[in-house]
DNA sequence: CTACACATGTAAGCAGTTACATGATTTT
DNA sequence: AAAATCATGTAACTGCTTACATGTGTAG
């Protein structure tokens, strides 16, 4: 298993539906689990008939009408018990940096363009995460709010999302930067 | 296809075998690229099968014989065409920013645990990398390397590998004295 | 009346995981 | 004589990718 756990963990201490998870996994959570959008539906549905979670349908007014998805006790159990697994190597891929290691093999113009671009969306990315992250703060001290929130994971692992998206836009500038400064 | 060309682009300029291909995923690679052992060779089997790489067997005294792959024309090609393709959604899966982002449904001592053990695993890699980028500059200075140097791809790609492991060593770090600072 | 955001799926195919399997050589 | 490193595979299964499919409501 595998998103399973990622989802349940999304879904620790609110209701979402599946669209509000596609966004979430596209935006927020991207930065360490990665998830297609139509996955995410196949797995709700199977963590609905195992138990795990339970949907129910919401009307909307002004939208097409929504299922959103809460966790059960099994599922929270399901989770604790995830969270004391031993871990699978954590899995990275990410063809950018294949294409980087061989540079000697590419266009460096074309190369540092790619890269250029990768850096521009990172950046974009690390400061919506900052926004999200100043959102949950709400005014208070990162101390204050990590001694005293109630689930301070959200943040935890935003943070993380937020430095790798910073690094990654910091070194596709230093690299494209690179492979400019060898061109005659 | 995927490993396909993180493998072309590891003999880009170098004949290993696959014994040694493992270690460089293990060790070197898998901060960008993660491949389990297995599946290397079932993929240079199929690359040789299609004329992208060159096995030879290799005689060694004192130790098993082994197979070395060398990059065809076609597969120098072929990485060609990949660098200038388009990029697939970057593809991260980390057990244990999951966990983190569960931290209210687990034990929160454990997974500092976790977190800590983590932390030295990756500060250990980081410094890991740090050699190998020593070794590659030779005593000259980055910018005469990055300058000079033939292919500075596997530089620019392990100078990645060596930021993400430091800030995951150093996140891992802040997050379980998060996490120790909340027990009464 | 077109494009965009919202909203949810199905189905085929395969890349990659998990488990199994083997053997040489050196070091302790 | 066991453990560690070197060295290379096969086979079953499945989670995930890719491609296809559909429909509502808002904004320009």
């Amino acid at each position: 298993m595998a998103l399973r756990h990622a989802l349940l963990a999304a879904l620790l201490d609110r209701e979402l539906s599946g669209y509000q998870l596609t966004k979430l996994f596209d935006l927020g959570v991207s930065s360490f689990w990665h998830a297609a959008a139509q996955q995410l539906y196949v797995e709700l549905a199977k963590l609905e008939a195992d138990g795990l979670l339970t949907g129910h349908e919401v009307v909307q007014q002004g939208r097409p009408n929504k299922r959103v998805f809460r966790l059960t006790d099994t599922g929270l159990e399901e989770l604790t018990r995830f969270t004391l697994s031993t871990n699978k190597p954590t899995s990275i891929r990410d063809d950018l940096l294949v294409k980087a290691y061989a540079a000697a093999a590419a266009d460096p113009v074309k190369l540092a363009e790619q890269l250029e671009q990768r850096s521009a969306q990172s950046r974009a990315k690390a400061e919506y995460l900052a926004e999200q992250l100043a959102k949950l703060l709400g005014g208070r001290s990162e101390h204050e709010y990590l001694t005293t929130a109630d689930n301070i994971g959200p943040y935890l692992a935003g943070m993380r999302g937020r430095m790798y998206e910073e690094e990654q836009a910091n070194w596709c500038a230093w690299a494209a930067a690179a492979l400019r400064g060898r061109m005659t």
